[in-house]
DNA sequence: GCCTATTTGATTCATTTGTTGCGGACATTG
DNA sequence: CAATGTCCGCAACAAATGAATCAAATAGGC
């Protein structure tokens, strides 16, 4: 674990026992961090007014290998930074802009990372993992979300169907909801998707579900709505914010940390089905052509 | 002066006219210019797919004398780094401490908060209120989003849909996209949304639109995406993260603020219209009857 | 004073980096 | 079909970088 934070520490501790030349060249990286990550050992030797070899004799002074390891948490830090900065910039612009609309923006920010955030410390990982282990001992997976909660539901269904065959989307098209739950049984997992107010198909699936002993995974917005509560496993997702409609990002990123989870449990086997999926669908010409990396989903 | 705004600006200018290879490069460097200012071209190269004499013809295109010297507006931005910042990355760092067992769940929870955070931040209020206005003056909104973009598309319909009356959401099922096109005009507007590698209907779908000189909103992973090229308005969703599947959330969360722009650029009617369908749905049994609030979405 | 241990500078070496020129692949044009 | 031009990968090059080695310089102890 090298973080910067502690490297600057310990530079700063250990500074009064260094060499008086180690002293200069100690001081210099912590004056300019940025010079270390961004110019060569030779450039930040001369600016420090050290010989380069200085350099190298600090870093293994503090246990590097050589200066290039002892260059990796400041290159690290900077790295980390690309929320942060652009961030100020552009808030103090659109403040400046349209005070007017940029309160709506602000508060659309605040509460898009506060839910996300705040889905996710609400759950533990061990959570999650006992989910993904259910849901990847069952038969077949049920995955059921209507009207607004539709989007996690087809993305579930979309994500594990690329690795999994036996995921069923319950839709309740043309009203054949009762049709589509007709195999289920305890052998099956259902992930369900609801938030108040629940429509009335998706708590009545997963009250049949309960019924016949499937495992239940639950997404909503509240550890005692009549989702949450014959499932198995229930997650909440934070759903708060400005707008009329509450916000689907907590539960998306929910889902989207469900499917990692499954993925990340399976061996290679399920990254190869995987990857046979995404070659398949590039054979079929579903994909622009100029698409660059042709990885990722 | 070259400052960094004035070549990725450049960069996105003359994307189109780029060949292939230097597309995959300009394309890499304008999703992650801090690649490019901290490792070497090798190894930006490697990262993006391509061979590095690829990333000096990319330099030379654009009227530099080499890789080096296109290199230096990327390090100059990141050396004009504030530093009250550096807090911030620290608290980031340090939270990531205890990565030895929830390492996966770390990096999830970390790049769904980033991902929501950075979208914001690289979307002004400005911006999303000029699509808002376009939106509200269309004649029809027509909604496009395949495949794993479907999600953003169906949330996008279903919340517009409950105080417009035109909007359209195009699935091409059965093969009829071209048949659900058939009535945009020029007076319509499109929304579409895609990551790469992009499905082919959706590109198809903002080219017509495009053709017919419709308002295009795109919302994509790249400002120089086949769907943000031919938009008049673009907003690039930050979807990284330690999944082999992109996060949706960040798109989710964009969808969510147009949609929240839109209605507070509305009056009083509006919000009527979206309480009577509202009170419809409660008339039609839509919900589960013990519902708490009847409000909200 | 001398001796020793540490520090510092110079030199050299193996890599790596950015660059260049060549040739093949490919599509376009006549 | 040939000619042409563009695009791209490959391999070789020179310059640079980081690291290692060795000698000079310095400081402190006896």
């Amino acid at each position: 674990m090298l973080q910067t934070q502690d490297l600057t520490e310990r530079l700063e501790a250990y500074y009064p026992m260094l060499s008086p030349k180690l002293k200069i060249a100690a001081r210099y990286v912590l004056d300019a961090p940025d010079d270390v990550a961004l110019s060569s050992m030779r450039d930040v030797a001369a600016r420090a007014g050290v010989h380069p070899s200085t350099m190298v004799r600090l870093a293994k002074q503090f246990d590097f290998p050589g200066y290039a390891k002892f260059r990796e948490p400041f290159r690290a830090r900077l790295r980390a930074r690309p929320a942060s900065l652009t961030a100020r910039a552009h808030q103090l612009k659109t403040r400046r802009a349209s005070r007017a609309r940029g309160g709506l923006f602000q508060d659309l920010l605040e509460a898009g990372g506060q839910n996300v955030t705040q889905t996710f410390t609400a759950t533990s990982a061990d959570e999650l993992q006992a989910a993904a282990d259910a849901l990847a001992a069952a038969r077949r997976i049920y995955v059921v979300g209507m009207r607004k909660c539709f989007p996690v539901a087809w993305y579930l269904h979309y994500s594990l169907r690329m690795f999994r065959q036996e995921v069923a989307l319950l839709t309740g098209v043309a009203g054949t909801l009762a049709d589509e739950l007709r195999d289920l049984d305890r052998r099956d997992a259902m992930i369900a998707i609801g938030y108040d107010p629940y429509t009335m198909e998706t708590v009545q699936a997963v009250r049949h579900a309960a019924d016949v002993g499937a495992a239940i995974v639950s997404i909503s917005d509240s550890p005692v709505s009549p989702i949450a509560t014959p499932a198995r496993f229930g997650f909440v997702a934070a759903n708060g914010g400005p707008s009329f409609f509450r916000s689907l990002a907590g539960a998306q990123a929910l889902a989207e940390a469900l499917v990692a989870f499954l993925l990340a449990r399976g061996r290679r086997a399920q990254l190869d089905v995987l990857a046979q999926s995404e070659a398949q669908l590039v054979r079929f010409g579903t994909y622009w052509p100029e698409s660059s990396t042709g990885g990722g989903s």
